[in-house]
DNA sequence: GTATTTGTGTACCACCTCGTACATAAATAC
DNA sequence: GTATTTATGTACGAGGTGGTACACAAATAC
């Protein structure tokens, strides 16, 4: 209890021990990534939201292009975590699939910013100049689109059209409410939306 | 066929004309645009793109949002036009969808850029930060689903679901596309993709 | 012709960008 | 204790940013 960083004592490194912790600091970052994107989020602001300064963050994640990255993926793990915990659900697919929807667009549409999603909302849009960002994007949806197939096998529907293909649809349907979350569509035209889709995709 | 600019000539304003044109203009900057986004797009590339200096971008355009949302607006109604002619066309439903996202994805993946659609693929991130642009992209993508709607209106689907929601589906099924080729997923993947989406719109 | 209006080109400015060099702090190894 | 290793904080610099002031060019109005 007098240590916070207990657990790490096993294995204590030699020198001076770090300040912060790594998964907090990119749920930090996050918030200014996600308000401003890749490219107009400065240093400065990164570095207030970490709460660290320049050189501990180079010496901690790269350039800001790798810490945007580490963020990425960082965010796709634990989405993908909170997709199968409720599409792993005993309940029938349509209502797995209606309250992942739900909770996808609470966080879509947080205020202040209704930020949509970071992958469609901010990396699409470096991949070009970015490669690198396109790559890891592109691995983040794949596995997006495997938790939904997962949960497609994890079901009585017929088998066509393919978990696979249902999959890639239902990812389709929230990357689309995503984006317009993100251009200021109102969180029940959203629901409307997904409300509507969820029978095509199961039918 | 000695002036160029014959059209303007029955009401020529007064002072010097212009030396370039309006259209030609914006289509050479949203080359930039597309490639780089508007944050990180410059006003030196875009005025070497454009062909003009910086006051002339200026007094025609105002500043660089401006530019973007001319921009945004100019490519929407030459995409909408696009796609009335290919949706107002005779053959079934299928056929129509199938010519439209066949030719979206080879705009999508072209070489050597795969920019994808301009509104999902760049004008999304600056939706927060620059809200002028979150509107005009949101009025577009609307204006997209409405040209969809006219085509399911024009076909002999059963009414429900209603032409509205077959709209919005076909507008994700189009967007998640643009993503997809901006992030590097080949066009023939996309194809497959599109392809076997067109049945699930359309039963 | 002269006056007026508008477009263009040069050159510039204040500001902000990302990234780093260097000295200092805080831990372990022995 | 001393030596070593790692993290932190300050402070800075080279370069790029969006936007504009000002003089000049090119058209019309009369």
């Amino acid at each position: 209890m007098r240590n916070s960083t207990k657990i790490q004592r096993e294995a204590r490194p030699r020198g001076r021990p770090r300040g912060f912790i790594t998964s907090e600091v990119l749920e930090r970052v996050r918030d200014v990534f996600l308000a401003k994107g890749f490219a107009a989020a400065s240093l400065d602001e990164l570095c207030a939201a970490a709460g660290l300064n320049r050189p501990s963050l180079y010496a901690a994640f790269g350039d800001k292009e790798q810490l945007y990255i580490s963020t990425l993926r960082h965010m796709g793990q634990k989405s993908v975590e909170a997709m199968d915990a409720i599409l792993s659900g005993p309940e029938p697919i349509e209502q797995r699939l209606g309250r992942l929807y739900k909770g996808a667009i609470d966080i879509y549409t947080k205020p202040p910013n209704r930020p949509g999603c970071i992958i469609v909302g901010t990396a699409t849009v470096e991949s070009p100049s970015h490669p690198e960002i396109g790559v890891a994007a592109n691995q983040i949806l794949a596995s997006f689109e495997k938790a939904f197939e997962r949960g497609f096998i994890n079901s009585d529907l017929k088998p066509s059209p393919s978990p696979i293909e249902r999959a890639s649809m239902a990812g389709a349907i929230m990357y689309a409410t995503g984006i317009r979350a993100r251009l200021g569509v109102p969180a029940a035209e959203l629901r409307a939306f997904t409300r509507s889709m969820i029978p095509v995709i199961c039918r």
